[in-house]
DNA sequence: CTGTTAGCGCATTCAG
DNA sequence: CTGAATGCGCTAACAG
């Protein structure tokens, strides 16, 4: 009938011995012979003591072995996404193997300030929808690494969004094409829209703005501007934003025939919309995407796509995070070749 | 450049004031004048004091606000899943909402000691692969709740998986028909394959087993027995292992004219299998899944299944855990009627 | 190799 | 409404 919970110290009275030597069996194998301790472990087994209680070792030691994971948006938007959660996929796959516990936390939560004092670390994935929490990140002293962004001299990890977004338009792009964008989060709005003259939002730390950026030269390379009137803004990479983006590029009068997108859910959603309408891809529509995630794979024709691996993103920013790596790392992209360019 | 954090001490001392006021200002707005505490929480700010460390009360109140949610297999798995993703963000929502921060819990994890003394609570979302992790969870004296099983008296929130399976079955299957069944975690093997007379696993406690019941039953109604040469392994719902039971099912001869699936992907890959095959559905070949899940209204033919709401298990589950509930609650589902059964 | 001690940072008594 | 004292459960340093 006892309810309360066994202490470290009931159990060093109980069986005679002073609180460092078991806390010592439990921590410093090292401190004490071997005997004693696998007896003195037997005896807490028999007892039901399972070991120090976790919250006093978080105070004492000031670490718990929670990793928070600092995602853009909200975790149920995030989660759905298969880009993030094949990122989440890295991330918690490298953490499980380093005995460290996962902890998810929204992009748009009001403060990091709650989880501070006891997580050991944070990856951010992503600006923050609330982009308090980046300044807040950089602004506290734990270790912390940001992916796909940066903040300051915080350590991150990122690929060359410039110049993957250059390499699939250059080799989508011909010569007298008429050019249209389907962008990520370009200007400050909750609806797919042209982006006309609205002010660009994050234009130097954004990584769409970056793949813009690479787009727009190779467009140039072939002598061709691309106007306002032919980029779009998403709010999100979801198909629904993506069929009514899709839809009024299709709809558009002349209709462009090579279509960019920053993300593959895009460029799915909008191959599926033309091929209902009965248009041909790649001979009237020419179509890149961006990420290179599964369902893109199953796709026909094949998506034309950047990849990046996400799974090696997520390992590499709790490898960094959890080795103290304090410098930046570009990663690697490939350039997928499907149907949907050429056929 | 003072480099150590500030404590609630060095505030009281710098203030004039006593520390229990600097504690009541944050966490006990009735045991201090408006003006005092305003003030108070004012220079606070000033000095850069972000309020009381979250280590510290973690230990000193027994509460963290974390919430662990422990998935069936590894969080890698899990996050990828559709239905299990779906789920996470019902739970999160909610929590969220409740300012509560969610911990992944990997299901094939060794044990639930780790986090169990910081942890406000339990989630338990299947059985975990570890199952020894239920047995914790039923042992410790944390508030739990478990969804789509059982433990002992742990309140929990189930559909009725016989019925649902019964209904999705009895609306597919006429009489004279040969049946097939791609089952869940029916046998304990790592491969998709044929139960034959393996010894089944959790006969009584699976929801996969409940189907089966309800699958068997509709069967019977139709003067139809299903034998255990047309029912399939699939160690999860994973679309390579469901690619591999689609063909060994479309080879068999007689071929079964109707297939009743554990989930939607493994219904949906059938379904793909089939038709890159010629074969008609549902003309040649009856399918239903399991599940609802969005992809699912993508398809043509639209796919008959049973929908459950993930995201409302997500919600009740957290709800439950967060008021207190102790009863165990059955969800209701939906059956939907597709062109995979009738054209 | 073992035992004693002093906090980790705080919340809550209880007098005043 | 305030201030001093106690201990949440543990670990690290130190002395033996």
């Amino acid at each position: 009938m006892k309810k309360t919970k066994l202490t470290l110290k009931d159990v060093a009275q109980q069986l005679g011995v002073s609180t460092a030597t078991i806390s010592n069996a439990f921590n410093r194998p090292d401190q004490l012979s071997k005997g004693k301790r696998e007896e003195i472990l037997a005896q807490c087994e028999r007892i039901g003591y399972s070991g120090p209680n976790k919250a006093a070792q978080i105070l004492r030691k000031g670490t718990s072995n929670i990793v928070a994971l600092v995602l853009a948006d909200s975790i149920a938007y995030m989660v759905s996404d298969p880009v993030a959660s094949t990122f989440i996929k890295g991330v918690s796959t490298t953490l499980q193997q380093q005995g460290k516990h996962l902890l998810l936390y929204a992009g748009d939560s009001n403060s990091i300030l709650d989880v501070v004092d006891f997580v050991d670390g944070f990856i951010c994935y992503g600006a923050p929808r609330n982009y308090k929490l980046a300044q807040e990140i950089a602004a506290q002293s734990k270790p912390a690494i940001t992916v796909d962004f940066d903040i300051d001299d915080v350590p991150s990890i990122n690929i060359d969004n410039e110049n993957a977004a250059y390499e699939v338009a250059k080799a989508a792009i011909d010569e007298n094409d008429i050019v249209a964008i389907l962008g990520l989060r370009l200007i400050d709005s909750p609806t797919t829209c042209r982006i006309y003259d609205s002010p660009l939002i994050d234009v130097n730390s954004s990584i769409s703005h970056r793949r813009l950026d690479g787009y727009v030269r190779a467009a140039k390379e072939q002598g061709i501007e691309i106007n306002n009137e032919w980029i779009w803004h998403l709010p999100e990479s979801d198909r629904s934003y993506a069929r009514q983006a899709a839809k009024e590029v299709l709809m558009s009068s002349p209709r462009p025939n090579t279509v960019l997108c920053m993300s593959d859910i895009i460029a799915l959603e909008l191959l599926h919309s033309a091929l209902a309408m009965g248009i041909d891809v790649p001979n009237e529509l020419k179509i890149t995407g961006f990420d290179g995630i599964e369902e893109a794979d199953r796709a026909r024709p094949h998506l034309t796509t950047v990849c990046q691996s996400s799974v090696a993103k997520g390992e590499a920013a709790a490898n960094a995070l959890l080795s103290g790596e304090s410098r930046k790392q570009i990663l690697p992209f490939d350039l997928k070749l499907g149907e949907t360019i050429r056929s």
